[in-house]
DNA sequence: CTCTAGGCTGAATGCGCTTTCAGAGGTCGG
DNA sequence: CCGACCTCTGAAAGCGCATTCAGCCTAGAG
């Protein structure tokens, strides 16, 4: 009674179920008297396909999914002038990208953030009812991956990489290499810092290692290891800055941090100490955050293209959908370096 | 083979698939003991549920859906000196503040922009595979909408009420009477003209009426109607200051848009026009976009809380599915008047 | 030791739709 | 006028799971 089903219209309309599924999924196969008879008693009855049992009897649901970190707010965590709402955060990022690169393609997208404690139920939830799955960061434990990979195309968005999985991560080796190069070759910085992520994060680490590359380049003696260490947050920017600043405070010349949040938190911490940036201490930061041009100075940073990271990620789940058995594959998507005040360049330039 | 399913757990756990189903919708009723031993098989084999067949088998798919148009990149039309990517969409807020709350009450979150040509297709296939709907401006037809509504909750967010549906709107009505009674009691302006959307459009009439209601209780005399309408893009903001300047230019103390975007061209073809604003001429907006912001001079507007509105539909949507009979219900979102340059006011405050 | 009340589990049914597989009717050439 | 084909439609068989209804077993009461 209260919701029609195929077998309502089919027989108000005097025909089986049978035609009723092809009028709606292959419309040209049914003869056009009869299609419009079926359309036009579906539309006085009310009647809507159920998703659910479509999937299920089709095996495909029309549906891409989404998973990303709950952290989420942590970025806004202190925003100068702006509301957080105003800014765009990297999971808003990659939703956009990813949603109109699946609308393109037909494709309904399911976004999910993964409470933390939830992992087990979230996730399946989301697995279960998606024709392909995007996963962000380390959201999801490897396992898990594994198991859901053996059932639908999974592509892992920066990030560790893992063989079985087709990922797409952004040059983060390459933008940090280009971005030290700079502060060295342009601004002659010798003594430069490096304010690492986890040891755990491949991001932060590539980061690190495009450091050491640009300072090898350049003839300069090898960083063996970041000099500090912060969680990426504002607050462990602020306090790499009281560590260095007590340990080797006068040689140094350019702090650079592993992402932006860290940066900002940098700024602060050299600002409420007086240390005038850039003209005392250059400092840059990593990821192209919306605060990044909004602190002052502004940060000069390397932007990924999180947009892009969405669409790809779609890209290769639609090939992956239609052709289950494509190696993995990777992906490593070009970064731009973005010269602002805080390493000594005036107004903004694109590197 | 592939793709094991409860008959698989079931065989090699040696129980009945009923057992299996347990486990998982509600673990407590079976033994410890046969429970572990049935996850413990699920997991090397890699059993994932099927959302489609728990879908149908349940009636309830754990989903909330958001529709929302397709036109979306407008607002990024001509940035100035941001990356489009970097600027939070209307779009973008609204999905932030519903996963948000669509995760606090266990729902993740179906999102999809309707293809304005494929509006049957694409939304039906939302609407089948979520518990509630709901949907940004008019994207939908109202008697899709109706047909949907039929089957499952739907909250219309911002435009026309429609009696059957929930329907959560912004003070657009409060915001504009509150931020035109500042532009004449607290600037003196008295010679406003206003640039109105289409007249079609709920949120634009009722902000033009909140501009009336502000000459109404100062006394001044009623506008009948928008001195000139637009269709709420940058370029109709440009062409909207060409007619009303060739018009009665030199007695226009203000100029009072329907909405950022037209705010943002106007002040563009002010700016070439060689009109300075505010000292010759205030501007307004109404919306609160990113970009409202960046433009320089910083424009004077109405900030919607965008974010909230995607979690009020949730909060409604849930609600509902609770409890289907409830009557529907109408929500306004308080606005916030942001003051700023465009208008004559010094820095930034809030009304 | 017997009886009863629960706690667990299995068999069976149905959720609403897609998809063969045939068959019914109609078309067309010979 | 007949047979060979098409085109269109129907019957039937699942798709993978939730859930009801019994039935079994065990623990505890008497």
């Amino acid at each position: 009674m209260s919701t029609p089903t195929v077998y309502d219209v089919a027989e108000r309309a005097g025909v089986s179920i049978a035609t009723v599924s092809r009028v709606y999924r292959n419309p040209d196969s049914v003869r056009p008297a009869t299609r419009d008879r079926v359309l036009a008693v579906a539309r006085d009855l009310g009647y809507l396909p159920s998703g659910s049992a479509r999937g299920l009897a089709s095996r495909t649901t029309g549906v891409l999914g989404l998973c990303f970190p709950d952290i989420h707010d942590a970025e806004a965590e202190d925003v100068p002038d702006a509301e957080d709402s105003e800014l765009m955060l990297y999971s808003d990022e990659v939703i956009r990208g990813m949603e109109r690169a699946a609308r393109r393609h037909g494709y309904a997208l399911l976004i999910a953030a993964s409470h933390a404690d939830a992992v087990g139920g979230q996730l399946a939830e989301v697995a279960g009812r998606v024709d392909g799955l995007a996963v962000l960061a380390q959201t999801v434990p490897g396992q898990d991956l594994d198991v859901i990979g053996r059932r639908l195309p999974v592509v892992l968005l920066a990030g560790q990489r893992e063989e079985e999985h087709d990922h797409i991560e952004v040059a983060n080796f390459d933008g940090q290499l280009r971005l030290t190069r700079h502060l060295i070759a342009d601004h002659g910085l010798r003594r430069l810092a490096f304010v690492g992520g986890p040891p755990d994060s491949p991001d932060g680490e590539a980061r690190f290692r495009g450091f050491q590359a640009a300072h090898l380049e350049a003839g300069l003696p090898l960083p063996e290891a970041p000099d500090v260490r912060g969680d990426l947050t504002q607050a462990a920017g602020r306090k790499a800055v009281g560590e260095l600043l007590d340990r080797d405070g006068a040689a140094l010349q350019g702090l650079v941090l592993a992402n932006d949040q860290m940066a900002v938190g940098a700024l602060h911490a050299l600002e409420s100490r007086g240390v005038r940036v850039p003209e005392e201490l250059a400092v840059t930061g990593f990821d192209g955050i919306a605060l990044s041009r909004l602190v002052r100075p502004t940060l000069t940073t390397v932007r990924q293209p999180t947009g892009r990271l969405g669409e790809e990620a779609v890209e290769l789940l639609v090939g992956r959908i239609q052709d289950r058995a494509r190696p993995a594959v990777a992906r490593v998507l070009p970064v731009k370096v973005m010269l602002r005040a805080s390493c000594g360049c005036a107004g903004e330039r694109t590197l």
